[in-house]
DNA sequence: GGTACTTTTTACATCGTTGGAACAACGTTG
DNA sequence: CAACGTTGTTCCAACGATGTAAAAAGTACC
């Protein structure tokens, strides 16, 4: 059924090398001999056996791909940016969900085998620096987050930069209640984006105050209006949000809504991700816009160069740029 | 560095084929030495090499799905729960993407060596009849739109009677002037959602008109609000229209707004594929809900029978529930 | 103690490929 | 024409696992 090396080579009448060296563009072989090995594999139309071949070569052409879910709109945009990258460089991408669970994580984490993928890409939740597997295993690229103290390369943008800059732009509209949406103290990437809105909020000369950060525990569309309405339950109720990621403000819009008011002339509402519904939701979110292709793409290139390179080189810690995106939720006067 | 069968062999102080055994359950390994061997195992970490293990089974454990974009919220939804199903029955998933043209879905196709993946489910878009491989080459599964005279299984929910149904309910409201946005003759799915809006019309008593359906090429949100807007400059414009995705309906959704008129008062919308985005936009959309869960596990049961059992099965074509999903945008007065 | 049978272990070949060494063929050179 | 370097080809082992079959060990029975 299967055509092998084997078949072809006694097609064509040489050994099972020639082909192989044929195959794979080796210099020496008689013009005469390669014209039949070529003619062979045309008319059996053979294909590598990639397993074999791997087995061989210690390498099995696949990376591993770890986010919390596909059905997150972030996450779908950025693993087919990374699915196209790596394509780029003749990877398949392999995609894990874990529900941004810590023991789903650590179960992934641990079963990367070096025989089953040639490296990985893992966007972590929950992880903690002691699930990370002892350095050199297989070539590992942290995306998001950065859990302290790993040694491990790592590409994200500046969380807590753009978070500032989220916050400034409200602040410089005039509003002085500015809200937060997103507080979990298990998430590395909602106290970066607290400690950005922090900044910004002292730098505009206005105070902080507990109420006005709302918790969530998934950054969900649901989770985002629940936490607006109890916001603007307030006896003195925020004219600005900032949320920790889009659909938490998508959320926030319709609670808005829900209650009669008007985005963004009562409430002003910044997101932070630039999914892609964002520019099309009423009103279209403002919003951090990381350059995700940026991210994707040094993300690959990270784990390249560990692949194929300098495996002691000391871990990279690379930032990606954004852009602070200005739509109509913040636009109104 | 990695640890292979003879390691643990070798501290065990066995042969390798009876930590092969012990590896995988044979029954009959004395007590001791099972002891023995697991102690070993668990000593070394030792973990299977796949892909030796493949080679030798014929087998990759590796699926692959292929789609258009992750970026598409309808197909990373799907996408996720693809991987989940599959994960149940001890498979990994390489995802490939094709952005739905012909010439990237053929190349994809044909790049699925048996010794690549097991099986491989694809949501094809552009494909026709003649891109198929010869039956009998890898297990295929072919979820969405069906590409007519082709012997492969098929998953789908019945596209005609979905459209059908979100049509009726527009009737049903009492709207006289339904328009459809995605008209796209290169697309079967297009066309059998045609088929359905023409049903309902007909069945309703109203009279269809070319002018009322839009063409769109691609199903993009800024493509409906295109298309929503030459719907509205007409003479006589639609007092509801039947979108062919919900990201379509977005777009019209913010195309109506910005003309200053009101959903679903002066125009009633329906979309398609309930989009997680979709329950929250302003106002949140009626829409067609395919059971995606159940679409996911029967494609993976599909594959999972193909592979492991009868191979000369005929060709099955399973048809996955659906509902309609009715929301703000079509339920004012 | 021998025979027949069952349980347990091992040696060996094998999956499809590639690296390396050995070998063969060839033309060049001294 | 012997020695040599260059090209081109083949043979063999190896990657890490498992299937097969045969060998070894154990058990039961007469």
């Amino acid at each position: 059924m299967t055509v092998t090396l084997k078949d072809v080579a006694t097609l064509a009448g040489v050994s099972v090398k020639t082909v192989s060296n044929v195959v794979n563009g080796y210099a020496f072989v008689k013009p005469e001999n390669r014209r039949r090995v070529e003619e062979a594999l045309a008319a059996t139309g053979y294909r590598p056996n990639v397993g074999a071949r791997n087995l061989r070569r210690g390498r099995t052409g696949f990376l591993a791909l770890m986010v919390p879910e596909l059905s997150i709109p972030y996450f779908g945009e950025l693993a087919g940016l990374v699915i196209t990258a790596a394509q780029k460089r003749g990877w398949s991408v392999l995609i894990e969900q874990t529900q941004g669970t810590r023991s789903r994580e650590r179960e992934t984490l641990s079963s990367l085998g070096p025989h089953l993928v040639d490296g990985a890409l893992v966007h972590p939740e929950a992880l903690e620096a002691a699930d990370f597997p002892s350095p050199g295993e297989i070539p590992l690229v942290m995306l998001g987050e950065h859990a302290v103290d790993v040694p491990i390369d790592h590409v994200a943008i500046d969380n807590v930069l753009a978070a500032q800059t989220a916050v400034s732009h409200l602040a410089s509209l005039g509003r002085t209640r500015i809200a937060a949406i997103g507080r979990n103290p298990a998430r590395g990437t909602s106290s970066q984006r607290l400690a950005g809105y922090r900044t910004a909020l002292s730098l505009a000369g206005l105070s902080y105050s507990d109420a006005l950060v709302a918790p969530a525990e998934k950054w969900h569309r649901s989770v985002g209006a629940a936490a607006m309405r109890s916001l603007l339950a307030l006896d003195s109720p925020p004219d600005a949000v900032f949320c920790f990621n889009d659909l938490l403000a998508i959320g926030a819009l319709r609670a808005v809504a829900e209650l009669g008011l008007r985005v963004p002339e009562d409430v002003a509402i910044v997101g932070f991700d630039n999914n892609e519904e964002s520019a099309f939701s009423l009103p279209a979110l403002t919003t951090i816009a990381p350059d995700k292709t940026a991210l994707a793409e040094a993300a690959i290139d990270l784990v390249h160069r560990r692949i194929t390179g300098d495996k002691t080189l000391p871990a990279q810690d690379i930032q990606t740029p954004f852009a602070l995106e200005i739509r109509e939720s913040t636009k109104g006067r």
